[in-house]
DNA sequence: CCCGAAAACTTGTACGTACAAGTTATTTGT
DNA sequence: ACAAATAACTTGTACGTACAAGTTTTCGGG
């Protein structure tokens, strides 16, 4: 089936976003600039903004031109309150364990396809911290799927799904989650500096992405006894 | 602001589905049908239908008409798993304290607005269990806002969101939520059948209406033990 | 009566036009 | 130099047309 010429254009602005182009809060072209430069109709182009509009890269106001948004925002994930707000405020993140290698752990509550598990599992572990205490533990579990030079980069604004999003145009379409409140056992305990069966919050989440082979596994500990975790949602 | 054409046939179309007018699974009549019906054009008729996919009440198909869908598909709120989907074996959820007017609590983790403050709250607390195990109590509190005869009424097929959507056309337009991992206190833990002092997940709730002065304020502990609790996101 | 081809129908994409309703830039008057 | 009026621009709504690409129904031959 041929594209659709309204998904090109989406594409194409999506992919400058994303690669910095367009950065957050930019101004994109207007509705009859994009006719010219990709001779389409009103329509067509209106239809690739609404678009991007839907996935949460812009937002539009009448008489306004379109302006590049913080993507994160629309995505309703759960995250620590008070995280990204009280962004540089004391807020840090640890590399526990830097991303390498490993087996494909036995349980990641959610299943793990054949052609994943032909591949190599690459997993990193980090710690989040508020005003020096640590808040949560997120370990992560993804197939080896060529992403040549992953090892060895930095994060993008040390976060992964940026590094995804901007080096590798790689987006998050759907995600599972699956959460369990918990007695701390002794690692998590440590970890988190608290005392040994003291609740925390365990977060599994399966993030299904853009590339076919790539879903990410995620496990979270977290202390939600002075942050706790939450999000918002938009119907 | 005069309202557009295209909102006003979905209002139509919407209320027509909230009042079993079409049920789930049925079809609406298609695009060239409500062109005719309304004198309008089909550019206007899709725009309207566009919106209730974007509100998740029909899908739809090329070559095929739109179906109604069961709109809690696409909330993607929290939820016991398998609970919806066990539907009916096993899973009973008992009134514990039956609507009826109470002071406003103190705190109910999201600030309740002073115009809500003004009018009686209304509250209600059941329980939830799944094969004779209890494995949540649920508590909601909101502001008596002219919705008569609520506090007679039977729930409309056990849901209080479907109570609203059906009898009141209210949806839910919003929600925030705040998640504890926590020690059970007495009364909790006798409700769930628990130890003192076993760890369960709080979720706070506020979710936000259609209907300017009605916030659903929701507290829920949950003995994430045999059944944790999940949801799904689509982007 | 059943099955496959054709017709009728339905939604998706794309074109083009016009005006309404906002925002931003420019001009004009004091 | 400043403020208000004006013009230019931009997005939102709505009209209309045409064809592509699916699904459902109808019809005809065996």
């Amino acid at each position: 089936m041929k594209e659709a010429r309204y998904r090109l254009i989406y594409r194409l602005l999506k992919e400058r976003i994303q690669q910095g182009h367009y950065r957050v809060g930019d101004l994109l072209p207007s509705e009859n600039e994009l006719c010219r430069d990709f001779t389409i109709t009103r329509t067509t182009a209106r239809r690739a903004l609404d678009e991007l509009v839907k996935e949460g890269f812009i937002e539009r106001t009448r008489g306004r031109r379109s302006v590049v948004t913080e993507r994160r925002k629309a995505l309703g994930l759960l995250s620590i309150q008070g995280f990204s707000e009280a962004a540089g405020e004391g807020v840090e993140t640890e590399m526990l364990t830097p991303p390498g290698r490993v087996e494909w752990p036995r349980d990641l509550t959610f299943p793990v396809s054949e052609a994943e598990l032909a591949r190599p599992c690459i997993h990193f572990r980090r710690l989040r911290k508020i005003k020096g205490r640590t808040v949560m533990v997120a370990s992560e579990w993804f197939a080896d799927a060529g992403l040549d030079r992953f090892l060895q980069e930095d994060f993008v604004e040390g976060s992964f799904f940026r590094t995804l999003s901007r080096r590798h145009l790689i987006e998050i379409t759907r995600s599972s989650q699956e959460l369990h409140a918990m007695a701390a056992d002794g690692e998590v305990a440590r970890l988190l500096e608290v005392a040994e069966g003291a609740p925390v919050l365990r977060i599994c989440i399966k993030f299904t992405t853009s590339h076919p082979l790539l879903n990410i596994y995620s496990r979270l500990y977290c202390n939600t006894e002075s942050y706790p975790i939450g999000n918002q949602h938009f119907y």
